[in-house]
RNA sequence: GCCGAUGUAGCUCAGCUGGCUAGAGCAGCUGAUUUGUAAUCAGCAGGUCGUGGGUUCGAGUCCCUCCAUCGGCUCCA
């Protein structure tokens, strides 16, 4: 008799030997026939799998994480069969389970495949599926395995076992597939009701440009119809908040393919909107001690070579300016930090000065890969809320703690509340990539784990993700699609101050160097102003919106009313327009909330009489009548709701 | 940059296997209407079908080039 423990702390008796599953229909049958995956002492098994001593076993089903990746996972395998049967001689290669979904990369050799074979190949996956096939695990010794992936010339499978350990190597089996696989799967492949190939692309093998590039086939896959047809609606509506598509509704933002990929043009209200939100940002930095500062877009070259980046970026980005003098070469700058280190070394500085914290929106000018581009989340031209500090080394914790400050205020003031964390440090295994010597990148590295470990922050540590100067804290924040992207970055960086020869005389009546923090609460406007309205659905806070209230005027005739409403709010610096139209009220209605204005005020005859106005709310409706002065005192009401002070 | 897809009016889309002067709705303009909480009616105007080549008696439709966009990969100062 074996003991297994369950989450809830019960303990059940079985004979050794005893499967997941059949302990799960000691529980219930309702939970025998929804379990889909087992972990037994904190490792994946089998449902099938016979368990041999005591352990705690969870079961798993449809509604955990670790359910659906085993699903997924299956669903990968039953993809990979599929395939093997309708384009014989592919080289299969991996197939994970995905955060929605799975993929699996194949060596399809010289045949092409396009979306428009993906229906044929769900069609044969659901056949295959409804045979209610068991998946079974097997172990198999390292020359066995390579022996099987080698008869067919799979020199991928081959490679990934020539990095397995002997006596680790395990294979899936269902009906007449086999594959090398760690296992975590659902009993039979019946379970996989409903499956839909989403998309094809090209994907290098093991990651690495280098290598051949394999085709991907992204799926998703659920145990009811149902649930899949709800997971592609959910998709189309995520699709209505898309930042490309509002910008475009909203009259924010164009792009001109005479101006150039990448090069966003801000239309008069996306330029009001960004404008308010940089002077969010100024309030609070200036509380913070922080000076603005502007430099010019470009530089010379000497600056770069300086800073590291053209020796890093030069060839691949955009080429330097030349003047009709000789060898004069100027760069577009592709950050700000060198100019302000510049600015540093306009004078000397005592201890006693420090920390200097020079801020700038600066607009910076980067070749990104034409693949690269999308929307304003990925430009080629972008404006950095950009600051750096110089300090003392005592200083640098206490700065950089402010800065997480400051970015929890700003993240917090525009409701951004599911993001993350990650503290993106160097890839220790190419040190060609990074200037500057091991020991400043170590001090660096551990002034920021330190910081985010004091503040008590939620993060993920990534190898290889800092910059080439330093390594830095990240805040990333889902877009519509579930797609993370970088806002906000604080970095610590020794190298740029060596680099530059900066300096400050300590109390010491020594020279001492400064550390530099580079840092951006928004990451770019750009970014950060398409992340907003994908979360927002382009319905931002009152305070930011281009336009705050409409006044609709229900025939010509009350014009002078209309005009006499939008004096009092101007005076009151609300935002407001006036449409007075010769159209329908229901048709300036209706463009109105189209055009999500936040407010509206129908007036007519009535209103004109009692001096009143009819407030009707965005996406509410109406909300009756009241004086413009109420009305007034209502959106300043909201606004001073939604907006917190930055205290130091 | 690489893999796959897409590109018809300002926007959303139709245009079957190549065949008359390329269609519709919305937006725009003109006129009528002067309106009570999500589209008043009528008329008009608007497109070298992404670009450049090619095949053909004939190309929006077929082939090639380039450009841009979309989904990924790689990259991301």
């Amino acid at each position: 008799m074996i003991a297994i423990t369950l989450p809830d702390g019960s303990v059940k008796k079985f004979d050794a030997g005893v499967t997941p599953m059949d302990v799960a229909k000691s529980i219930s049958e309702g939970l025998a026939r929804n379990v889909i995956s087992a972990s037994f002492n904190n490792e994946t098994v089998e449902t099938n799998t016979p368990l041999n001593q005591d352990g705690s076993l969870v079961l798993y089903t449809w509604r955990n994480d670790e359910g659906k990746k085993a699903f997924w996972h299956s669903s990968a395998h039953i993809l990979a069969q599929a395939l093997e049967q309708l384009y014989p001689g592919i080289k299969l290669t991996i197939g994970p389970a995905i955060e929605n979904g799975f993929y699996y990369d194949v060596d399809f050799g010289t045949e092409t495949i396009s979306e428009k074979d993906l229906p044929a190949i769900e069609k044969k996956m659901l056949e295959i599926a409804r045979g209610k096939h068991e998946f079974h695990m097997r172990e198999a010794t390292k020359a066995e395995a390579l022996d099987f992936y080698k008869k067919q010339g799979n020199e991928y499978k081959v490679e990934l076992i020539e990095n397995l350990e002997d006596g680790t190597i395990t294979f899936c089996d269902h009906d007449t597939f086999t594959d090398l696989c760690r296992g975590g799967h659902v009993p039979n492949t019946e379970i996989v009701k409903a499956i839909k190939l989403m998309s094809i692309a090209g994907a290098y093998w093991r990651g690495d440009e280098n290598n051949k590039q394999l085709t991907r086939i992204y799926g998703v896959s659920f145990p009811k119809q149902k649930e899949l047809t709800e997971y592609l609606a959910l998709l189309e509506e995520a699709k209505k908040r898309d930042h490309r598509k509002l910008g475009k509704e909203l009259d924010l933002f164009t792009f001109s393919q005479k101006v150039g990929q990448g090069l966003p043009l801000w239309l008069p209200k996306g330029a009001a909107l960004r404008e308010r939100l940089e002077n969010f940002l100024k309030k609070a930095q200036k509380k913070a001690g922080y000076e603005m500062v502007i430099s010019p877009h470009i530089g010379q070259k000497e600056l770069y070579v300086t800073s590291g980046h053209y020796a890093k970026y030069g060839e691949d980005s955009f080429q330097p300016i030349h003047t009709p003098s000789e060898d004069e070469e100027f760069l577009l700058k592709p950050m700000n930090c060198p100019h302000h280190c510049e600015m540093y070394r306009s004078r000397p500085w005592s201890y006693k000065d420090l920390p200097k914290r020079f801020a700038e929106f600066g607009t910076v000018y980067r070749y990104e890969q034409s693949g690269e581009l999308h929307g304003l989340t990925r430009v080629r031209g972008f404006t950095q809320d950009d600051a750096h500090i110089f300090c003392t080394p005592d200083q640098l914790d206490e700065e950089f703690k402010n800065v997480i400050d400051l970015v929890l205020y700003v993240f917090g003031s525009l409701g951004f509340e599911n993001f993350t964390t990650q503290v993106s440090l160097r890839d220790m295994e190419k040190p060609e990539k990074y200037i500057g010597n091991a020991e400043n990148w170590e001090k660096a590295e551990n002034a920021i784990l330190s910081a985010v470990q004091d503040k008590g922050l939620d993060y993920v540590v990534e190898y290889g993700e800092a910059a080439f100067y330093g390594p830095k804290l990240d805040f990333m924040v889902k877009d519509a699609l579930g797609r993370s992207w970088q806002l906000g970055t604080i970095q610590v960086d020794y190298n740029l101050p060596e680099r530059f020869e900066l300096e400050y005389k300590g109390s010491d009546n020594e020279m001492h160097r400064p550390i530099m923090i580079h840092r951006a609460p928004f990451g770019s406007m750009e970014r950060f102003v398409a992340i907003l309205l994908e979360h927002t659905g382009g319905n931002f806070p009152l305070w930011l919106m281009p336009e705050q209230v409409g006044i609709l005027s229900l025939s010509e005739k009350y014009e002078k009313y209309a005009q006499k409403v939008l004096n009092l709010l101007e005076n009151d610096e609300i935002r407001a327009l006036v449409d007075n139209r010769n159209e329908t009220i229901g048709k300036k209605i209706r463009e109105a909330e189209m055009n999500k204005l936040p407010y509206m005020l129908i007036i007519g005859e009535q209103e004109e009489k009692d001096g009143t106005v009819s407030v009707r709310k965005h996406s509410e409706g109406d909300l009756g009548s009241m004086s413009v002065e109420a009305f007034s005192k209502l959106v300043n009401e909201e606004i001073k709701k939604n907006s917190v002070e930055f205290n130091v």
